[in-house]
DNA sequence: CAAACTTTGTTCGACTACCGAACAAAGTGC
DNA sequence: GCACTTTGTTCGGTAGTCGAACAAAGTTTG
């Protein structure tokens, strides 16, 4: 039997069995798509008789179904079982400064439907629900039985959370909403659990299953929007720090000296690389550059993204120039963290090489040979879907991890 | 029966019982030191026909006796069980750049018995190897038949390693060891495992088990002496990074602009708090202080500790200037990694407050208020002999993780 | 002080999860 | 055609854990 490794994501831990194998097994299927009872036995280390005892357990739930027989191996033939990645659908809701986007997946994170729509998401917590709302019906009604087969509710938010708690939110990022998600609604209204998690944290989270940091355990992502977070994996999970605050990457300062920043801090990465600053650089660049695409109109990142990848020389200028800062900060991260790669997000990662190439460039300049060698700077897999995959992949991995939440598993 | 935390480190994990019941009930007795049967079995969930068989295979080992009856809680008296900290004993060796030290421990951490010596440990492997034999001599012979109940060999080293391999060590840090630390000779002189690991690592390790890191999940040591180095402690683990070289913390840039470092970048914390950093700017601040301790001498960072300690103004600013050097440093740790504290440690920490201080100052200027509240700046409470005490816990913590290595648990 | 109640630790029968051996079914290879 | 493999099931055995019952040694109440 092979062990390597099939596509996708975190492998279940094959060593120490710390948990239930009932638990394991159904992990185990849903990992490799199709096993036979024979296969199983010998990942789980558990005898034959036991494997096809717990598999005619899982057979009962719908979540495992037999789909006729593999090739044989020199004797006969086995009975292939395969995760049925449709038994459930899962709701992801991506939920930005300025705008709200739902997924609506299966088991296996493929998107059965989409739908965004620009909003005022900080200072309008009530409306924000209802769209919510709006949106994830409308995903629902695009799949037939959808609505009876959701399994829960993920939601990415733009502030520090703890994951733990669904109904509290940090107060000082989303003042308006005044420390509460009011998310209880969802739940009742769906009938399904919610699971929240902060937008970073969720975006790594979707690289390491489906993107860009499969079969990577320790990554860094980053995500560069108008704000600039990042979220830390660390041995496979999601590392939250002492007060859920890890992770705030554009408030390290990369010039002591440099411009004051709202934090209190001077020379943040963010006031070289956010939104806001990269808009300031390119107001400051028009003089010098009469015949750019970016003269005579309201400036906005989405515009200078638009132009650089239209090669206008001052985008393209003032991309490098973020590049290079934001080299000088995972040059420091690289030799704090060593992660084995750092993986950026955020409509900014759409620049692909026009950034990559500038930022690797300052970053081999600044590091240790050792600790760079192993270490990949890549921009995202999953593109601007990745955050509302990623709360989709927050649902998934609650219940692949604590299988109760299958409703068929609960008896 | 109370459920507060008795002194010291790291509490077994009450939650998912991931592993066999004698391991985790021989790691919960020498973690409350003294406990019944009873108390036993309601912290490990089990029944109590349950916890008396485990309780009486561990009396076997001898790693558990009875101690007499404790106080009645309205019922019969409880036999009180008490784990043998005497049992075995640890070396835990501190290979520093300049010098090796060697602590004899018990399995609580004590130390029994101490021995340090000069040396220079990179340039010569053949002699360093020798000179750590002959301290552990000498430590054992202080004790009365040590040799016998010697459990396990640690050691810390001043180069990134894989902990996993001891035979083999980083060649990039210390060229003249050819990336073999030849401790192999240790495992069959004294004939029980050697264990190895990063210094500031072990650091980390041993204020989480026995100084400021008590309690803490999540924290950063950060080892102030000729190099800087950091050891991550993320959810109770040292965090070690894709190629072991995660912590590399005095290569972090603090100033884009500064002088260039050995590794290539500019401005490297090492350029600012290093010790040939302090040595400088003690030199460059002589002729504006005529009657300072430092004139007249060489100067080195002993000297600089020494004279700070004894209020000398010169020596007090060049500590000042480390002090907020490093504060921007660890604000940008702060923001990244969020950690429930900052532990300072090496040489430099001697200083105490007049290290703390100013540090604490630029740091508080230089954080989101969410991220600094719970953190806490503070000084190693194990002073120099932390390291050694660290590589006798990395003995410690392997054994009570996997008790087959106690040899009466073997059979 | 006796009676009622608590707590501890042990004993013992029962249950559960898992294993290994044996076996039938269905292949391959010479 | 025959020997050998692999798969999946059946079934009796075993180790680990539990619960109930009990004796021993306390405390509290009247």
């Amino acid at each position: 039997m092979e062990l390597t490794s099939p596509p996708h994501p975190p492998a279940p831990a094959h060593e120490a069995r710390g948990r239930p194998l009932p638990e394991l097994a159904l992990e185990t299927i849903w990992y490799r798509r199709r096993i036979s009872r024979a296969d199983l036995s010998r990942l789980l280390e558990v005898s034959r008789s036991t494997a096809s005892e717990l598999v005619s357990d899982l057979l009962a739930t719908k979540l495992v179904a037999e789909v006729g027989d593999g090739p044989s191996r020199g004797g006969r033939r086995p009975i292939l079982l395969e995760f049925q990645d449709e038994a459930h659908l899962i709701l992801g809701v991506d939920m930005g400064a300025t705008h709200v986007a739902v997924a609506l997946t299966n088991l296996r994170g493929r998107v059965l439907a989409w739908r965004e729509e620009a909003h005022p998401v900080r200072s309008d917590p009530d409306g924000t629900r209802e769209l919510i709302v709006r949106l994830c019906e409308a995903c629902l009604a695009d799949v037939p039985g959808a609505s009876e087969a959701l399994l829960g509710l993920g939601v990415a938010v733009p502030a520090p959370v703890d994951h733990r708690d669904p109904k509290r939110l940090s107060p000082t990022v989303l003042p308006a909403w005044e420390g509460r998600s009011g998310f209880e609604s969802l739940e009742t209204h769906f009938g399904v659990p919610v699971f929240m998690d902060n937008d970073a944290n969720l975006g790594a989270v979707a690289e390491r299953w489906w993107g860009a940091g499969r079969g990577i355990e320790d990554f860094t992502y980053i995500k560069l929007a108008t704000g600039i977070g990042a979220g830390l994996m660390v041995g496979g999970e999601v590392y939250r720090g002492a007060t859920n605050a890890a992770g705030e990457i554009g408030h390290v300062s990369i010039d002591p000296k440099g411009l004051p920043c709202v934090c209190g801090n001077r020379g943040c990465l963010v006031t070289f690389v956010g939104g806001e600053a990269l808009v300031r650089r390119a107001r400051e660049g028009l003089a010098g550059a009469p015949g750019s695409m970016l003269s005579g109109c309201e400036i906005t990142t989405g515009i200078i993204e638009r132009a650089a990848l239209a090669r206008d020389p001052l985008a393209m200028q003032v991309v490098r120039e973020a590049a290079h800062h934001l080299g000088v900060a995972i040059a420091g991260l690289l030799n704090l963290l060593n992660p084995g790669a750092v993986i950026l997000g955020g409509s900014l990662a759409r620049l692909g090489d026009d950034l990559l190439l500038p930022l690797r460039e300052t970053v081999l300049r600044r590091t240790l040979v050792s600790s760079v060698a192993a270490s990949e700077i890549r921009v995202s897999e999953l593109g601007p879907r990745g955050i509302a995959i990623g709360a989709s992949t927050l649902v998934l991995a609650s219940a692949l991890e604590r299988p109760s939440l299958f409703p068929t598993m609960r008896d």
